[in-house]
DNA sequence: AATGAATGAGAATTCATTCAT
DNA sequence: CATGAATGAATTCTCATTCAT
């Protein structure tokens, strides 16, 4: 498939450095080198021995977090036996993320895309498409399960069963979003609800 | 219900720089006072008259903005008759709110939230829960004419509509947003499968 | 001819803030922009609303200096009657252009060229042709004049004679560049010894 | 004499990676130390193991090659036999030294001297003087054989006759360096009308 | 002795904001 | 009121120098 970039030791010490300040909260568009050296506890001129500019440092920062968090999130989901326990994982993994600020992952998970980041992601050979395909290679193994576990039942087209997973995890991102405007669902309910509107379209 | 403020007539002007950029395609995050005033062609001063800081103005122009956009989303939405008409017309919305660089909207119909934006918006009285409650009030018109027209038959709390919704059209966003994924599905198609999953989870 | 640049007032005070501190002693090659700006007395930032960089600025700062320069040259030659006087008074301004570091002007005058100085005076339009091009105005009225008082009698073509007073003028440059090597050489010696290998070659 | 300083091999292998830079081109006061390293084939730490600044080493190194590139000069002169064969030969070094990006040499020939260089080369015991004195040395040995062959007829004091050669000298020096505003000369013909003025001034 | 990765002081550049006109 | 030239604080980026290996 597509070879994954190999990084030195220092620029994954840079890469957490930006992760670092995202999680903490910091906005994406007013982080300073400065504060990704004290973050990564180096000099800043270190960052410009590895990375050409402040852009392509956290372009390629993302980009390496969310490959590897799209890895441990795959295991996460391959751990777990079945349909609805793989299904319910995606959710945790929405909600985790959403906690440590990296709602990017999730935020991709749904609709909105990265054409509002840095361009410098959409010209790097630093594939998105990798991080795409990913998650289709989740949904596929989930609707192999579902499959087994006799949940899919419904005869429809793979563009139908991807949209009905992406659609159902939605309305959890959504959730997750914006908890302060449902504030009388909690987070099982909400999990619920998003396995039986999925559930609702297999069948 | 929550008054709407008025704007002067040179206040709508700079709004309109700034939204005219983001049509263009300028990345909110950096913008600058310059362009939105040669945008707007006025002089860089004259915004300062009216706002105190650009991020405030900048803020005010999308509130401003999603509000109008929202406005004239419900009158499309309502001049239509059936819940069909209805549900593809909220589609059509999201497909040319995406085609003007405006995908702020649908992203906020969407999971992704504001918080990413400027916190100004979070401070300010400019209630972004007036749109969310917009978007409610379209939700709960859409399910009423659901139910006259028959096609809402499950017995469930309001939770699970609004989500019901919100799902399958966030399916139609997801697709609009990478449609250079979908190759082989056509707009078509992606409205059709979008309601085909909701009338699934209504049922 | 070469049509001359206009340039605006705020443009001009940035060359004199350069001049300035090249006339104080100060190395073309080590200037800060803070420092071009606390000379000219304004902000750091205006320098940036004129020109593209700090290469650029000390670039046209310096053929507007030398441009400037020439024309000036130019009138006090012309003042002077007979090609003696003439002859002397380049001398003389030689030895101002020392005095107050812009050697630039008799270094180009010499050998050295512009080639050492700035990239940029050689890509811009900023033609340094029309420097040379002036230089070589002044020898022509000087052999005019040379040839009218009888001082011009050899037979040889235009180059030889422009070599022949670039030539002695050169004598002249060496020595105030080098006047601690000739402690027992005063200036009217060496301008005399300058005029008398003149007239030898002219003869 | 003065004696002249040994340099130890490393020391020799720095010098070259500082002239190599020259020779290709390189602005004398924009070269980097990483440069000097990489044109040296050296770590970058070598070079502050000798020398203890980037403007130490790149003085010294420009005193070592001009001292040498004299000694190789006077060697090249003093083979050939007449007058005008030693002046030509002079003409020719200048031609050498300009192809090599080296003008220094000439540069200070004629009247533009190091003043505009680091000051390094002022304060260190580096004597520039000896470098004067050489050239003097040459000047002084071409007036005996023009003597001998019976060409300097005239006379005149010493400081005339450095002056007239010195002059005559640096035409060739400005056609050297301005060879595309002489168009129609070539070398030779610049190379003869040198003579010719210089035989003017010695008659 | 030699290296080159790491540093951080310092320089170039940007741009939100002010204010004289 | 409206303007945009001017500013300088804040930020990016560079590179001479150090020092652990």
């Amino acid at each position: 498939m597509i070879d994954k970039k190999i990084y030195s030791k220092k620029e994954v010490t840079i890469f957490n450095g930006v992760i670092n300040l995202i999680k903490k909260g910091d906005n994406l568009y007013t982080i300073k080198v400065s504060d990704i050296a004290k973050s990564a506890d180096i000099g800043k001129g270190t960052i410009y021995d590895y990375f050409g500019s402040k852009e392509e440092t956290i372009s390629k920062a993302l980009i390496y977090y969310m490959n590897s968090e799209m890895e441990s999130s795959y295991n996460r989901i391959m751990i777990k036996e079945s349909f609805k326990e793989k299904y319910y994982e995606i959710l945790l993994i929405i909600k985790d993320s959403y906690k440590s600020n990296l709602f990017i992952v999730s935020s991709i998970l749904s609709s909105a895309g990265l054409k509002e980041l840095y361009k410098h992601l959409a010209d790097e050979g630093c594939n998105t498409n990798y991080f795409f395909s990913s998650i289709n290679n989740i949904i596929v193994h989930l609707l192999e399960t579902g499959k087994k576990d006799g949940i899919v039942t419904v005869e429809e087209d793979f563009y139908y069963f991807v949209m009905a997973i992406r659609g159902s995890v939605s309305t959890f991102s959504h959730y997750i979003g914006k908890k302060e405007y449902y504030k009388d669902i909690n987070v099982e309910k909400a999990m619920d609800t998003s396995y039986k509107i999925l559930l609702k379209s297999l069948k």
